[in-house]
DNA sequence: ATCTATATCCGAAACGTTTTGGATGGTTAA
DNA sequence: TTAACCATCCAAAACGTTTCGGATATAGAT
């Protein structure tokens, strides 16, 4: 690879012209500034990127962990995001340094990544209650966005993108209860989530408006997957058969529902209505076709890169924590305008 | 952030001495190597990635771009190899940077990364037919590895890793024919995709292994996208209502394909059978369940990581070319044991 | 002729590591 | 007693940039 000093050579000006000449100062000749673009042209010049980031203390790149045991690496909730977070960052202009980390050891990775000064801001997504990460990054200065606030009894002091889960999971229990359900259930997720406590109180505030009663039986956890989906729904329903309506906070476990109540011989929809949370790309896809809330992983891509790229450049941030509307989408999961041509 | 300048200060022992204290080399006093790893311990001490990529000119990280058209940056086969690759990748210790690139200059984002010594080498993927990235690689000598072959008229002489795809049209063809249909569309990916020549192939090697003629008309292109099924479907259909089976080169075209045969009032399997390839997420909760060619994703990421890493460690390759048998998936999109529960 | 301003250039330091090639002092073998 | 050896340490160079603080020369002003 050509380096500045090979073009200095060629050229007989200094590396210090050079990389002036070449980063457009103008305190070089005109003339000059073109003998070494030809030059550096011809030698197929590439900057060293490390060398750069080294004298310059910025890498230009933002970096994301993505959690990958061996069962949850297909996540499709880390995947839609971070596609997101790749398109956004693309055309921010930074690269995206992901680091899927084995789960031994969760901050090592964040160690080596912001310590050792690999990227300029991280991302840090499916955030916790007492969150690690967030605490040995506000320790050490570093720039870091979230994707999802803490949970509600605890401070958030640090930027971030969230969509309004309480009134996305509010909606959706509306609407059950709009079609006549009055034994609902819900599949939480692990309680460590910090999203959780949003999405237990807007079930029970959708109850509340509507003089239901708040069952505390009706509340189970499930851990994101399918498989939580299915064997929380198989309690529910055999200790409370009653139920009619499943509410499942996200949509990986409203797909492990509704293989449940499939597999007891009943009709999604009809029986027992399902909903979810995240639109993945299955959702509409599901059969029946899930009901659900979207969240707009693009956007929030779009305004995670934003955010932690103002952050980094020390510009003013505007609104630095930012809720999203959820949008709710109505399929065929729950029953509504349900076309009944299901056949058991 | 503490640097080893600061635990030698605070030790009293010069810099190299700190260095090979906390690398482990054995010509440094055990006592002294204590003292050394407690104060950087109590530092919170942290290697300077950077610095050290400079120095031992190895990044240890894998690099990958992804394309990212506007219309394409939710791309299921990108996402799903990317977390294949990711998964593999952390799995051997090193980090992945993604370059999201936008398409206006292709070559840029390679000659950032590679160029630029970011990353210790690339992963390629979907080949093209005269591809400019292969060629630029090979050229500068980086080290590289490649999901998908060359065209079958091209050489294909760099490492790769790839799911033998004429097998696996022929499969889902014979499959097909085997079901009884004789009118069989193609959908093919764009020409300049390598593969393309590889599935024309199959489709064609199972007709002609069924003594059915090969109709050039049957064959289409389509981009890939779900829109281009749609729209490969409609013509197909139009102007060759006499076909009952189309085989899409990949599943989002297939669910394209899907599309528009519903909204010609067909039904998908029982009128008109449809195929797909990859196995994305959605197939198999398509409606009806898509039959398709399964590419083991985690598997390929997995052989791509360690290929690459085997190059870059100038490690004996063992067999550089994988060729991996891909798996015919059946599900009701054929008509295959149709359960006939559909009403139109 | 001297001074100032301007245009153009460059040496050297710095970023934080790793590694090379000794230096130092003590111990053992002859 | 001297040479050889070992254990332990370190100064300095190198990786390839960017940037600070001048240096030099030329032109214009006085």
């Amino acid at each position: 690879m050509a380096k500045l000093k090979d073009i200095a050579q060629k050229t007989g000006f200094s590396i210090t012209t050079v990389s002036r000449a070449l980063a457009g100062y103008d305190d070089v000749n005109p003339d000059t500034r073109r003998q070494i673009e030809a030059v550096a042209m011809g030698l197929g010049y590439q900057p060293n990127g490390v060398a750069r980031q080294l004298r310059s203390q910025k890498t230009d790149t933002l970096g994301i962990v993505i959690p990958s045991d061996d069962t949850r690496f297909s996540d499709d909730f880390f995947s839609e995001l971070l596609m997101g977070v790749g398109y956004a960052t693309a055309h921010m202009g930074y690269d995206l340094l992901v680091s899927a980390q084995t789960s031994d050891d969760e901050m090592s990775a964040y160690r080596r990544i912001v310590g050792g000064n690999r990227v300029d801001g991280v991302i840090i997504a499916r955030t916790r209650r007492h969150d690690p990460r967030i605490a040995y990054l506000q320790e050490c200065g570093h720039a870091f966005v979230v994707a999802g606030r803490s949970a509600p009894d605890e401070p958030s002091n640090f930027p971030y993108v969230d969509v309004d889960s309480q009134d996305g999971i509010g909606q959706v229990t509306n609407h059950l209860i709009g079609l006549g359900h009055r034994h609902i259930g819900i599949i939480l997720p692990p309680s460590e989530i910090a999203y959780t406590g949003y999405r237990l109180a807007g079930y029970q505030q959708a109850l509340i408006h509507a003089h239901l009663p708040y069952q505390p039986h009706y509340v189970v956890h499930g851990d994101l997957r399918r498989e939580g989906g299915r064997d929380a729904t198989y309690n529910l329903l055999t200790h409370h058969p009653q139920l009619t309506a499943i509410v499942a906070c996200n949509d990986a476990m409203a797909l492990g529902a509704m293989n449940t109540i499939q597999a007891m011989g009943l009709r999604v929809g009809a029986d027992v209505a399902v909903t979810g949370f995240d639109n993945i790309a299955l959702a509409e896809h599901a059969h029946p076709p899930l009901t659900t809330v979207r969240q707009p992983f693009v956007e929030i891509g779009q305004h995670l890169v934003e955010l932690l790229i103002r952050l980094i450049q020390q510009k003013p941030l505007g609104e630095s924590q930012i809720l999203l509307s959820p949008m709710l989408i109505i399929r065929q999961s729950c029953g509504a305008d349900l076309p009944r041509t299901e056949s058991p």
